[in-house]
DNA sequence: ACCTGAACACCGTTCAAGT
DNA sequence: ACCTGAACACCGTTCAAGT
């Protein structure tokens, strides 16, 4: 299951020289992150495939992470507008599920939404599409607003962590290495994880993925917000 | 207000040539940390602190992400147990921000810290008093159990992103941007973002804190697990 | 003004060769 | 067996110099 470039050159045919733009270079990291995954995008390698050296993206773009955060608010774009059918809290939970999934498929870039936030206009669509939401189901708008912050964090969160993409053999290991220490914690000394160990690891991904959505708009909708 | 490495050789005064361990190579590993950060808690530099080629290191510790793992949870110990005082819901919470407060000190450790689990003696011990302080509020151990995953998910995920440290010019930059767009964002087309953004952006990073641990306890609480 | 070659100061990881 | 020098294949970022 090894990864293809799919085609070093896509889209267009690439004349041999476009001129170098800010949208030009993070459409070419986007390509290049479908391609070959967000390790690749570096400047360097970026530089390349524009047939330029690094020191000329610096131009357009400050750093890595602010490239890496262009091009998080470009993938936003993919996540598409609230369902119209369904209960407040299923849509939410849609919503939810599809950013979920996007950054599923690209969890370094899940790892850097954390700390470079985007601020793209996608990324206020999607800010403007909770809020929404969570007002169309009486939630106070301090709560809604404190709430919408938390359910972006943990989106993001889940999908840096579980990530099935992401099956390094060491993340495997690291995995095997928690479930053996849990699996052999001895009741004497921790109790509530040897009688909780088989619901501790148990249930498939998506169970828990929307249990977690729906735990945490429960939360939301009745904790109050200090005045 | 530059780092200063303190001094080269702490602890002890460094014979010449300790033998190479594991243990010996995660110490020196939480001491460069500390004197640092992680981000020069690289296989080259801390072969070079060891008085070693990098290639040595390697029959100790897979590779950096083990490391970084390795560090987390002794970091861990650092924690300590949880308090005898106040109500199980503030105890939860004090051993949360304990944590979370840790790993402010360490963002990029955290943001490892999402991908690599530790599975060290630790991670187990913060385990079980989680689980213990949630049986002891009456929480059903399932809820509990799916429960403490997301607790630790969202302290990580707090300290990955909030941390004050982390005052690197391009992630206020980034937030600069975002604060400007959520207040430019127009009433016509983010009509809920508009009429919110005063909270949106409102209270102390601390109330933040407390409000997101408690909304996160009361969704637990209250949100079956499916059967 | 805009662009970039070349350099600086690093990385992780492997492996053949040594002790 | 255990250890490691040296190499491979990369990084981000800066800046003096060119057009």
């Amino acid at each position: 299951m090894t990864e293809r470039p799919d085609s070093p050159r896509s889209r267009r045919e690439r004349p041999a020289k476009p001129a170098l733009s800010r949208e030009g270079i993070v459409a070419a990291a986007v390509e290049l992150l479908r391609a070959e995954g967000l390790r690749k995008v570096t400047m360097r390698r970026l530089a390349q495939e524009l047939d330029t050296g690094p020191a000329s993206l610096y131009v357009y773009v400050r750093n890595t992470d602010e490239l890496h955060a262009a091009v998080l608010d470009e993938l936003l774009g993919t996540v598409g507008p609230a369902p119209r059918e369904g209960s407040w809290r299923d849509r939410l939970e849609q919503v939810l599920t599809a950013y979920t999934m996007m950054l599923f498929e690209h969890p370094t870039l899940a790892r850097a939404a954390l700390t470079a936030r985007p601020s793209g206009p996608n990324y206020l669509n999607l800010i403007e599409t909770l809020l929404a939401l969570l007002d169309e189901g009486g939630v106070p708008p301090a709560q809604a607003a404190w709430g919408v912050d938390m359910l972006l964090q943990l989106a993001t969160a889940q999908a840096a962590e579980h990530s099935e993409q992401d099956a390094s053999p060491t993340h495997q290991d690291d995995w095997d290495a928690l479930v053996g220490a849990l699996r052999n914690a001895s009741p004497r000394t921790h109790p509530h994880i040897a009688a909780t160990v088989g619901v501790l690891l148990s249930g498939p991904p998506r169970a828990r993925m929307s249990w977690a959505f729906q735990t945490l708009i429960n939360g939301i909708e009745r904790t109050a917000v200090p005045e």
